[in-house]
DNA sequence: TCGTTATTTAGATTTATTCTAAATATAGAT
DNA sequence: ATCTATATTTAGAATAAATCTAAATAACGA
């Protein structure tokens, strides 16, 4: 009866789907903790407690609440996928030193800022994907500069 | 002696890397293709003409030419990486419907919008990720608007 | 309750990526 | 030019990630 759970039900009304017990349980660990797990560790978190799901289900789950809107694949560095609830917007900042992603809270697009350079494509979503160096590796290390050839200032921001 | 090799020279310049053979294929064909490719199919692609470059070179290179910040890869839907030259900055737009991944010209965020809500993390660099139905796919069929349970409006922009 | 359709399952299969250790190429110093 | 130290390349084996299969089960509406 916590918070959580009346929010997830609700969102499975809202998009329609079926909230069978393993669906609910992917989707309940992405909400629960903000780690953007791969599917694989999805497949043992959920598999602690019951219901056991299969590998073919946590996968099955994640690309039907992919659809759905309610998950999403956060790009990582790294082979292994790794997924986000997307309960509410937010946008990502991803430590180029130790791999780590982390959300940063929403803030909108100033729409004179994006509109003419998409020219008539309908936009449904989209997010900030920010890169750089994360507070605990700035304290331990001495941040790399980033050095594309183009980008000639210091502080982008 | 085109325009591009120079620029592909340079780029290898600034950021101090080896412009090994292999290397340079991957990189000039990332950069003469905006398709976004997959790690095999440069490996194809560079192995039509010399010098051939295997597999792990294929990988190697992407990681090295990736860490320079001359190639970075492009969240998609589907399993397999995909590769984007970095040379210029710019935006992304993924259709929903037909799985591309279109660029989108460069614009600033307006410094305004992004400050407060980083909180001292050190950001080198960020791209803002569109996502939504192509031109294409609009001329086609009809566009699903997106539905996750905290989007009311309609249209985002 | 019944019938229809979506979902789940374990395991095999396919695909993607990394690893290995020896051979080669590079850049800078002589 | 030659030498040396270091980085890169290689083919193929090994690992890891994701998908497929076909039969069994669960959910939903009538």
């Amino acid at each position: 009866m916590s918070k959580l759970s009346t929010e997830l039900e609700q969102a499975f009304e809202t998009v329609a789907l079926r909230p069978t017990a393993q669906r609910y349980a992917v989707l309940e660990f992405l909400a629960r903790h903000s780690v953007h797990a791969t599917a694989e560790e999805i497949f043992l978190a959920v598999n602690r407690k019951d219901p056991r799901a299969s590998r073919a289900t946590v996968y099955n789950n994640l690309r039907s609440l992919e659809k759905a809107g309610l998950v999403r694949e956060v790009s990582s560095q790294g082979k292994a996928a790794r997924y986000d609830a997307n309960l509410h917007r937010h946008h990502h900042f991803i430590c180029e030193q130790c791999g780590k992603v982390e959300d940063i809270s929403w803030f909108d697009l100033p729409v004179s800022a994006a509109g003419a350079v998409l020219a008539g494509r309908d936009v449904s979503n989209y997010e900030i994907v920010f890169r750089g160096a994360c507070l605990g590796c700035l304290k331990t290390g001495a941040a790399t500069a980033g050095s594309r050839p183009d980008n000639k200032s210091g502080g982008l921001l």
